[in-house]
DNA sequence: CAGTCTATCGCAACAAGTTGCAATAAGCAT
DNA sequence: ATGCTTATTGCAACTTGTTGCGATAGACTG
């Protein structure tokens, strides 16, 4: 697949906010964004590292992560953490969105803020939380394994 | 608040399941369904280990996490991530609920089913879902972080 | 353009979990 | 009690992610 460079709006954005903040653009963030960029979705870390490596196999781990985290500290990325507890990352842009595991046939479905809405409203009322809905994971049974189980 | 004690009723209901699978009780078990026992509430992983070598030393990571996975198995444990992804383990037993972190204080507040049903409801009928509660973490701005932001 | 300040990088060690395998020992049969 | 079968243990290596620190190099100053 031939991934075609997201706009290079997104860097520009990115270089002037670390600017502002007296924090420097790299050859690795570019490339960090870049592949984030492509594995457009959800990618685990051990996933962006290994892309990251292709493109430039002097990157460590550690480089990655904290890159991440710089991102995430701007908004850009976001992480949460999959039913394995293990993380996953997908860049900001695409509309906030929750995850529903399946933990009866393994399936990942995503949660839109239509549908979320309700909930989060659920959620608010009955504990005065405000939820975010890009960290909102719900594991249970989807209504096909529901209905296979009889429950 | 405090349910009775989880007698000496666990530990033989825990030896009859076991002996009908095939599976054996050990020493070693006994101990890890005490700690657990006793860390009433919530344990990290390497919580429930150190615990676990103050009564045996000899016991090794692998074994506790492999009778961890043994007694969710049976439905006497159950695991769910914290907001940093590591994983926290409690007893069956303590009644189902789920888990509210809020980012602003850092403060952990257990959802019980009470609260939650409007929660699961919403989510059913947004989704098809039937959330499990004791999987569900909240990750969000709780009501008094909320007012001191002016959100 | 050279000098300075310091954010970022790469490394190496660490922490939390997981897994394969050989040795041990639990539970049953004799 | 003795031996047999095989679940369980302990070890060691591995995976994912995190952290401290010295070295590098980006960005601004003069």
């Amino acid at each position: 697949m031939s991934p075609e460079r997201v706009g290079k709006g997104l860097t520009e954005r990115l270089q002037a906010a670390l600017k502002g903040r007296g924090q420097r653009w790299t050859e690795q963030r570019q490339i960090i964004v870049d592949v984030l960029a492509a594995s457009d979705g959800h990618a685990t870390g051990a996933e962006l590292i290994e892309r990251v490596r292709e493109q430039d196999p002097s990157a460590t781990p550690s480089t990655v992560y904290r890159t991440l985290d710089l991102l995430e500290g701007l908004g850009l990325a976001r992480h949460h953490h999959g039913p394995d507890g293990r993380e996953t990352y997908h860049l900001e842009g695409t509309a906030e969105h929750g995850h529903l595991h399946c933990r009866g046939c393994g399936a990942e479905k995503e949660l839109d803020a239509a549908a979320a809405a309700p909930i989060l409203k659920a959620i608010t009322s009955a504990t005065g939380f405000g939820a975010d809905l890009d960290h909102l994971s719900v594991h249970g049974l989807c209504a096909a394994c529901r209905a296979a189980q009889g429950v």
